[in-house]
DNA sequence: ATGATTTTGTATATTTTTATACATAAGTAA
DNA sequence: TTACTTATGTATAAAAATATACAAAATCAT
């Protein structure tokens, strides 16, 4: 066993960060597959993972793998590693929380704020909510990893700015990454709430299916998609924009966007609320037509057995385009549980070809609170985990513990400069 | 300047895989992006590249870049490296060419055929047409890189087979790529023609819209993706099925797939020239509408233009889950031209919202024959110089001129297990 | 209890890569 | 014509990686 000394040898750990990747992200968690995935000699995995054990970032598990003679032993990340703040930004509330990298929440809390207030002024209340966070954090959680923001609104993921009006009014087009780099100084994320909330679904309950389709079913209606394993976001981050597809029909509702018949001003929740209201009953949202159908109220299972079938004639197109695996149902009004999802199969299984559907799974995502939450937690990992940013980190790391980088030699000054 | 050797250090020839392939892609072209871009040594990189150009894979081009002090000289592939097979398999045609890896075609020819002759002696015929290419094929064309095969039936890429029933009856989950690797030892790759079409409007034409939708339409309708630089297939390969999504109306026409009201049924070749035989006209296909459309031909041109909408209705619901930056349009019917376009980009910017639309360009394909047959020379180029690719390309030239693998040193051996 | 198998540890010679330095080539601007 | 800038060539010492070998640990089967 080497000798432990957290500051170790710069060079030997910035140059380790291939290895700390293959480690972190889960490709490799032996040393016989470090071996395999890395190209590298047995000599050299061996140099390198030292270098990372001696600065606390790998460690040994006790856990052991059979294998005809020695046992394999496995490896992975260090869990006092460090941590990774993260912000679910809605429309009146700010819910932040301090994660670890698996991500588990350590600590949360949650902020009434406004709108108006406008993104400059949310932004450093987030920063300072952030840093609450922090300090009363016990014990040691290593760095700060990076930083993940959702919002409810389509994201240019490239550019982490909002695109378009929306929901978010005065967001549009703002630079919501450089405020937040220049508070915390570490790398920010920024993605749209429903495409972190099928990262959460993929990552964590469906990982086999790698092209998988998520709807989100709440007061509005929305799509993300992974294909191939990423998440699929279009030119200007405004795909899986499902609610606002139309259907001709004598009688199409007018949708809040100004069009008429949207799937939204048919089957979302603010619409079957809409109906319940002009049926006499008291809704305002999804969660009070739940409330309403768990009451096993007639005319709340009728309306969204038929906000089912809608959902299910637009889940077809989406089907006969994209080709998933695998549908998964969430949000709010999923909690209607079969009475939403067997009009959604049924009208999907009729709709669609043979081709599409034979080898096609509908369910129902399983009841998680937060879930946009730990998506944001999981993409910022899934980030700063990468050959890419495992250099980055590795290289941040070393910073704090050796000498400048204008001293570096060559190599490590270009090691820098291709992670940047 | 090195003596040029052609059997070269062949070690130094399989090291050199990662250079060779920053070059063959066009990713780095000269001297100073290969060192940004490989991460080695200025001294590794040239004696990497000297390899190369000895081997007479790399070749110094006579052009030289401006720099302000001495010009930067460009580098490129030797355009004898090798050449590509490519088969374009019809309902009734076999289009085969052998291709540079630019990729332009050297020669080529056309064989018909009938489906029922099955998948095995189609391949057999294939092959043998490949051979008739090689042997009638003049002066050194360098090895053969790889070949592609395109078929106009859902393909599951990764496993290289046909899925499900389709107009290519008999072809369902065969294996087309172990017989083809069998006769030729090399990489062969398999697609869908529109997925092809798709790649090579994208490369060609379209380079700098990383999300683009094409839709072809013809005979029938279908469409492919290009998201985030490659193309999108989803779960089986059978993505894009945009022509048998359903509208409801009260005359639904009957589709050839048995269900009521599909976009095929309603807008593609065949479907206008069943509505132009009701009113008298002669008509089978999609090429006998353009025909009448160029004789201005009134009945033609409604029909055209009508189905320009049906095809934008369809267009608009694809454009609002996938938020493509641009729609490019091409297929027999797009020959039509403004009478097919302008319905599409009238319901396409009718039923989207402005954020899906405001930086949307929609426009027809420049006319070209062939080009699922070019995008399947790019796709076997692509594959063959990507750097899994180029490591496997240079071990199996290197293979052909040294010692065999069981005698290599380990990290030789090492290399080719992560080639393979 | 013993032998075989697989993993892991450690040492050393060789090879490859990098860092550094000096030099020349080929433009461009003054 | 000269000086400056940038690219490219070449040489050498130092560092890193690899190949190879020997050894010990920890299981498992007999």
């Amino acid at each position: 066993m080497p000798p432990r000394d957290g500051a170790g040898d710069n060079a030997a750990l910035t140059n380790a960060s291939d290895i700390f990747s293959l480690i972190a992200t889960g490709a490799a968690v032996s040393r016989s597959a470090l071996l395999e995935r890395s190209g590298l000699s047995r000599v050299t995995v061996t140099q390198r993972l030292n270098a990372l054990i001696a600065a606390d970032l790998v460690e040994e598990a006790a856990r052991t793998l059979p294998s005809g003679g020695r046992p394999t032993r496995v490896l992975g990340v260090n869990p006092q590693v460090g941590h990774v703040l993260v912000a679910n930004i809605g429309e009146s509330h700010l819910h932040l929380a301090l994660m670890s990298p698996e991500p588990t929440v350590i600590a949360q809390s949650t902020l009434r704020y406004d709108v108006t207030e406008g993104p400059a002024a949310t932004l450093d209340r987030i920063a300072d909510g952030f840093r609450h966070l922090l300090s009363d954090a016990d014990g040691d959680i290593g760095i700060l990893l990076g930083i993940g923001l959702s919002l409810p609104a389509p994201v240019d993921y490239k550019r982490g700015r909002v695109v378009g009006p929306s929901i978010m009014r005065g967001w549009d087009d703002v630079d919501i990454i450089g405020p937040m780099v220049g508070h915390f100084g570490v790398p920010v994320y920024v993605d749209n709430d429903v495409n972190l909330m099928t990262l959460y679904e993929y990552r964590r309950h469906f990982r086999l299916s790698d092209d998988m389709l998520f709807i989100k079913v709440g007061t509005g209606i929305g799509a993300g998609f992974i294909a191939d394993g990423k998440i699929f976001r279009g030119a200007h981050g405004a795909s899986g924009d499902i609610g606002h597809i139309q259907f001709e029909s004598e009688d199409a509702p007018l949708c809040r966007c100004g069009k008429l018949g949207c799937v939204e001003a048919r089957a979302a929740g603010w619409a079957i609320a809409r109906d319940l209201r002009a049926l006499g009953f008291q809704a305002d949202n999804a969660r009070d037509v739940i409330a309403l159908v768990d009451q096993q109220v007639p005319e709340a299972i009728m309306l969204l057995r038929k906000a089912g079938r809608v959902i299910g004639e637009v889940t077809a197109d989406v089907v006969s385009i994209l080709n998933p695996g695998l549908v998964v149902v969430g949000g709010t009004l999923a909690r209607g549980g079969d009475f939403l999802l067997s009009g959604i199969r049924e009208l999907v299984y009729q709709r669609c070809l043979p081709l599409a559907t034979r080898e096609l799974n509908i369910v129902l995502a399983p009841p998680q609170a937060d879930i946009a939450l730990f998506g944001t937690g999981q993409l910022v990992v899934d980030n700063v985990f990468s050959p890419a940013g495992a250099s980055d980190l590795l290289n941040r790391i070393a910073s704090t513990a050796g000498r400048p980088a204008a001293d570096r030699p060559e190599r490590a000054k270009r090691r820098l400069e291709r992670a940047g």
